[in-house]
DNA sequence: CGGGTTTGACCAGCGC
DNA sequence: GCGCTGGTCAAACCCG
């Protein structure tokens, strides 16, 4: 199993990905990381989304990007807060740059009573932003991670058709635009990398996949339960 | 020839 | 209102 390094699993909010993130999820694509074992990867993953490693999906390596986003998405932030041997897996603590509060998050989700501090904390799971003046304009779910990576287009099981490439400000590195190819589907991705690592690759999903990922027909044949959370 | 990439132009949002 | 910026479009180009 391929996997990668993600120091970073978030929802973005503005430029900046927020703090203290640490951890690692098998990645199904061709990255190629010996110094990180599979052990550790599935450990990381199991303390994360412990249902997850017995499940179906567990042995479909290409759904587990989208899976473990999905399982995140529905714990409970106080989950989410654990350690793996006092590493911080995922840390909610909301970064003065982004504005998107828990309390936007738990809109999106089912039947979710978030308490009184959301607004103390970072949203991880899907949400909308709502444009204050003129026309409403609803953001699909976005979720962004760090990868190190050599190469910058990770391959995540779906397949991506580049539809823009631009110059952000304050950076050297360009960012990409992809869109997924399957008609019915909106989701989009935006790759770029790190100007102080450019070693590290951001990556940011936005929207839901209605569809398997394209690379395992066996699974848009035969969707499972599990694919129902897919993005 | 079809599908993907490149790249300059265009548009909309936002801050001043 | 204006300028800056990020995001998208679409024609041209490339490649198998």
């Amino acid at each position: 199993m391929s996997q990668a390094m993600v120091n970073h699993g978030l929802f973005e909010g503005q430029d900046q990905v927020p703090t203290v993130q640490t951890g690692f999820f098998p990645f199904p694509g061709n990255l190629s990381f010996p110094s990180l074992g599979c052990h550790q990867s599935l450990k990381t993953l199991s303390a994360i989304a412990p249902s997850l490693l017995a499940s179906e999906a567990a042995s479909n390596t290409a759904n587990l990007t989208e899976t473990l986003l999905a399982s995140v998405a529905h714990k409970p932030r106080e989950d989410l807060n654990s350690t793996l041997g006092g590493i911080p897996l995922l840390s909610l603590q909301r970064s003065s740059l982004n504005p998107w509060a828990w309390g936007e998050v738990s809109d999106c989700l089912s039947n979710r009573s978030t308490g009184g501090d959301h607004e103390h904390h970072l949203g991880v799971s899907a949400m909308k932003m709502k444009r204050i003046k003129g026309r409403r304009k609803v953001r699909e779910p976005r979720f962004c991670f760090k990868t190190m990576s050599d190469v910058d287009v990770l391959d995540d099981g779906y397949k991506w058709r580049k539809y823009g490439q631009k110059v952000v400000k304050n950076t050297q590195h360009p960012r990409s635009y992809y869109r997924c190819t399957q008609d019915n589907c909106r989701v989009k991705k935006r790759v770029e990398r790190l100007a102080e690592d450019p070693r590290m690759v951001i990556t940011t999903y936005e929207g839901r996949h209605a569809h398997s990922p394209s690379n395992d027909l066996e699974d848009s044949q035969n969707p499972s339960q599990i694919n129902n959370f897919l993005w």
